[in-house]
RNA sequence: GCGGGCGUGGUGGAACUGGUAGACGCGCCAGACUCAAAAUCUGGUACCGCAAGGUGUGUCGGUUCGAUUCCGACCGCCCGCACCA
């Protein structure tokens, strides 16, 4: 009852409860009829992280190769799929998965084979065991004839590494180009043909041992096909199968259906009954939405909804004869597929208001871990086209700008007992002990912060310590938002101190003129205050867009400093340079922004004060400073007017002192001058 | 195994399309103020060297006047997928 996607490492993604292999009748949502345009849409989606859209093609795993058909020794029929298609002459065997209906058929009377499968179903879906899994098969007693000669008899194996959701659940081996089926055929004897042979290896004496050959080549060993590239005998062997009505080329999706049926009270419930004259009856629109019950006894283990025959014996809207409601109910990834539409008018009658979606939707920029990249965010996806498909919604894709942030990290601590929160231990010297009972705790490695590992640091108690101020800052400060970020008191205490320096900046600053007065410099010191101050406004606004938080708070720094540097600076150049050190901190510490701004004299909130503009011609000095090399190395620098030509900053440069030591009285082969950044003397 | 990413000081991290490597913060060192401490302020802080100078962005090569940035091989770490034919 979980999606595969939902599985990690064997076990569901939210419980950890260990998953195992059960046959039940669910409930699914069509998602691989969307497979295709889920998969070309990523193209579109220029403002997702790469590494996201990756991880989505990926998980839709398109490959495309050839099904065809065997004919079996019992006349019947039996479909393959391969990527492979050269490779048909070095077939040994076809191999059946366990789950195949042709597989199922036959054990109905073969015990063995019963056995077998029951076998093959005790391999867990935990990464370690599929990695030691024994290739296990099972003569069915059956051949397949090979498509090209009709007297050439393949043996069918039930193989335990088919898989019944892939492809058509059954293979043709081809041990000489395929590690598995290597690995199958030295267990069982089966011929091992090489098939393709590298450029630099001779056809007649090429073998293949423990390892397959994967690589490119040329044919051999295949009647018609010899000495063709692997690509021109993909085709070939295409082309004869599909004349000869046998084969035809196909698209194969790695993502299986969305398997939504949870057996629980607390989901929405599917509204679908049962009735035993019609069968599955869908519940008519007006009849939704079905509600639970309103009370839901927990006494007992299982599905409550199933005990609740109040709730779940019903009338059949076909027949109005008995019925019973389904009693699984919607994953809730469902509702988190398209709650965003909803938002848009959360009180409309139907459950979108298309209007109102189709004016604000798609979201600009959503913002999630990157646990999501194939889960919310594909159903998401998928949701909108279905959406779209059934007239609901405009839009194909729901989210136009997608960013993962990082989580907050810290150490783990655990004693004898288990995990231990940090306010608990006290670090001395390296190691760890708790304050309690001095009992020495082992340092673990530094995790997201989590309740089961105890490593959180409970935001009250930082608030009432620092203030919401300094924690945002520090949150904001030195790591990159799309990186994980390590807690330390050290770094909060350090913004802290940033908090106090700009209350300092702004509560001491003497003799400020009144707000609105004009900024109008005359000496280098007041230039030099303003051209810092407009520059901060230039970069914070363009890190703050970018979602470059780290570095706006770099910019921020040296604007602090700027200031504190520049006493003497004209009274409304330090005030304007204020003014922009308190606005561009507003968005991340508001609070004191607003406390700031009123000892600054203002009446009005920061919050309605427009974002701070600058001007583009105070963002330039009138002079560069350019750093002169030679061979590449730096030996000296040189300041020149901003718009000096060539020949000026090549002799400014052939002046300067450390290069002429440099250069010890060679003449220079060759000067490169790229204006405004750096002159390289070849000698 | 497949796919992707990342390796920069003691530390978190800067460095736009190749152009002064280490911005900014933390930490550390020294000094000022103080009876003392905290706080604050000033200066210093990649490495080797007294200095001149040399060496440095995981390692080794390549392209270039010039490489953290581009290319190749390798090493290490991280993430995702995985018996997918």
């Amino acid at each position: 009852m979980l999606a595969n996607e939902q599985v990690i490492d064997g076990r569901g993604w939210r419980s950890g409860a260990v998953v195992e292999r059960r046959k039940l009748s669910q409930w699914f949502f069509k998602i691989t009829a969307f497979a295709e345009e889920l998969l070309t849409a990523l193209d579109t989606l220029d403002q997702w992280p790469e590494k996201v859209r990756i991880m989505q093609r990926n998980w839709i795993g398109k490959s495309e190769g050839l099904k065809f058909q065997f004919t079996l020794s019992d006349g019947e029929k039996l479909d393959v799929f391969t990527t492979r298609p050269d490779t048909l002459f070095g077939a040994s065997f076809v191999g059946l998965s366990p789950d195949h209906p042709l597989t199922q058929e036959l054990a109905k009377t073969d015990l063995k084979l019963q056995d077998f499968i029951a076998e093959c179903r005790k391999t867990g879906t935990a990464e370690a065991e599929i990695e030691k899994a024994e290739k296990l098969g099972y003569d069915i007693g059956l051949t397949a004839a090979h498509p090209f000669d009709p007297n050439w008899k393949l043996p069918v194996m039930v193989a335990n590494f088919v898989l019944m959701g892939y492809g058509t659940g059954a293979i043709f081996g081809c041990p000489a180009h395929d590690q598995r089926d290597l690995d199958f055929a030295r267990k069982y004897g089966l011929s091992v043909i090489p098939v393709v042979v590298p450029s630099d290896a001779d056809a007649k004496t090429f073998t293949v041992g423990t390892e397959a050959y994967v690589g490119p080549g040329k044919l051999a060993n295949s009647r018609f096909l010899d000495g063709m590239t692997v690509e021109a005998a993909k085709a070939e062997v295409a082309s004869r199968l599909e004349k000869a009505g046998i084969g035809e080329l196909t698209v194969n999706y790695r993502l299986r259906d969305w398997l939504v049926s949870r057996q629980r009270p607390w989901g929405c419930p599917i509204p679908m009954v049962h009735c035993a004259k019609c069968g599955v009856v869908a519940l008519k629109e007006s009849d939704l939405p079905v509600l639970l019950p309103e009370k839901i006894d927990f006494s007992k283990s299982g599905n409550p909804l199933d005990r609740d025959l109040a709730w779940k014996n019903v009338i059949c809207p076909e027949c109005g004869g008995p019925a019973h409601r389904d009693t699984d109910t919607l994953d809730t990834f469902a509702d988190s597929s398209w709650y965003f539409a909803r938002f848009c008018d959360p009180h409309a009658d139907a459950p979108v208001n298309k209007d109102a979606a189709d004016y604000w939707m798609p979201v600009d920029q959503y913002i999630g871990g990157i646990e999501h990249a194939i889960l919310h965010l594909l159903y998401a996806r998928f949701f909108t086209r279905a959406m779209n498909r059934l007239g609901l919604i405009g839009i194909q894709e729901p989210f136009a700008g997608m960013f993962t942030q990082g989580m907050v990290c810290h150490e783990t601590y655990r004693d004898a007992d288990g995990w231990v929160t940090p306010d608990e231990v006290v670090k001395e010297g390296g190691k760890a002990y708790r304050k309690d009972n001095r009992a020495p705790v082992e340092i673990g490695s530094s995790e997201k912060m989590s309740k089961s590992k105890k490593n959180v640091i409970a935001p009250e108690a930082i608030i009432s310590d620092y203030g919401a101020d300094t924690i945002r800052w520090f949150m904001l400060s030195d790591t990159p938002p799309e990186r994980d970020i390590e807690w330390t008191d050290a770094g909060a205490e350090g913004c802290w101190r940033f908090v106090q320096r700009v209350w300092r900046l702004v509560s001491e600053a003497e003799g400020l003129p009144t707000p609105g007065t004009k900024a109008a410099p005359s000496d280098d010191v007041s230039k030099a205050l303003r051209q810092s101050a407009h520059k901060a406004i230039a970069a914070v606004t363009d890190d703050l867009a970018g979602l470059r938080f780290n570095r706006a708070v770099a910019q921020l720094y040296m604007l602090s400093n700027a200031i504190a540097d520049a006493p003497k600076a004209d009274a409304a150049v330090r005030r304007e340079a204020l003014e922009a050190l308190v606005l561009l901190s507003a968005p991340m510490m508001p609070h004191l922004a607003e406390e700031c701004w009123r000892s600054l004299g203002h009446q009005s909130f920061v919050a309605q004060t427009p974002w701070p503009s600058f001007d583009p011609a105070l963002l330039k000095s009138d002079t560069v400073t350019i750093a002169v090399q030679v061979n590449g190395k730096r030996r000296g620098e040189v300041v020149v007017a901003r718009d000096a030509d060539s020949k000026t900053v090549e002799a400014a440069a052939l002046a300067e002192e450390g290069v002429k030591r440099a250069l010890d009285g060679a003449t220079p082969k060759k000067v490169i001058v790229v204006p405004g950044r750096i002159v390289n003397i070849v000698a």
